[in-house]
DNA sequence: GAATAATCTCTTAGCGCTAAGAGAATATAT
DNA sequence: ATATATTCTCTTAGCGCTAAGAGATTATTC
């Protein structure tokens, strides 16, 4: 069973016999696996409005504690963007009234963000068909396959630096 | 050992018991370790003026046979980028002297790309440090996860139909 | 108490990308 | 041959993001 990246590694195996490509193996895959499972959930979130930033901020406050509020810099935080990222999600968000902003009393500097009611039901919507998206893609995987890969990734996750937050 | 999509997945049993996230402990890391994992190759890529697009265009014209020239149709399927973004970064890289477009004698709709003699030292310069970088990132991982996540990605990849091209 | 530093949200120019489609060249059908 | 469809590259408006920094608030230092 060959794919795009063995044929890639075969590429250099011609050209550049001296190297040793063989990390390619994993990081070719990786970022070729992101990037379509990436517009595959797009689809999903699609016929429920959202698309994958918009999902992500509404599904980061769903599963806060209640009442689900959250400043801009712990979304920030959760989702590995930057500030002006959050921001304009938040826009778009607000200017379609799933989600508001308030003033946080206990530190001005603070706003909290919190669901609206629409904003709660359209992501209680959208979960279970995105559950049933990933699983989907994982149905073909064996549960030892599964294992093995999310535990790679765990293991990739603590090279990169990315550890527990907070 | 916990990292952050296990506080995910923790907040999610606690908030919506109901559901079966466990998709979410592969996917999850997935989409965190492609972003993290494209952060750190692209400081190696900024060492040699470069970036990730433009790396992946040398590069892909680089391993392919000699005269390692490519029709812009090509370059974008190695990709995964649509034609318009194909178009622009070539525009970037023939600006700095690194790819040259010329017409094809054989169809005349197409362009042939190539790289520059300086686009090939670039190339080559940089190929070994990005080798080194993925190199360094694996290697905590023993061979068995190593192996385990590349047979994961690949039948991750299958399940998304991402077969052999070509 | 006043000055300075730190923290937080927001603003905006610029970047690379996509979507939609134009224009040119080639392939196919009649 | 001629019309039609297809293929290929390029153009461009609009999108979400980052980088840099402004403005407001709170914390710290003297």
């Amino acid at each position: 069973m060959t794919d795009h990246v063995d044929l890639v590694l075969a590429q250099w195996g011609d050209q550049r016999p001296d190297l040793d490509v063989s990390p390619m193996a994993v990081f070719g895959r990786l970022s070729r696996a992101a990037r379509l499972v990436s517009t595959e959930l797009a689809r999903t979130f699609a016929m429920h409005g959202l698309d994958g930033p918009s999902f992500d901020v509404l599904a980061t406050l769903r599963r806060s504690a209640p009442p689900h509020r959250l400043t801009p810099a712990e979304l920030m935080r959760a989702s590995m963007v930057t500030s002006g990222a959050i921001t304009q999600r938040l826009d778009r968000l607000e200017a379609r009234g799933l989600v508001t902003r308030t003033r946080s009393e206990a530190d001005g500097r603070n706003r909290l963000v919190g669901l609206t009611d629409a904003g709660r039901v359209l992501i209680d919507a959208a979960l279970p068909d995105h559950l049933a998206t990933e699983e989907r893609l994982l149905a073909p995987l064996t549960t030892e396959e599964r294992n093995a890969l999310r535990d790679g990734l765990r293991a990739l996750l603590a090279s990169l630096g990315d550890a527990e937050q907070r």
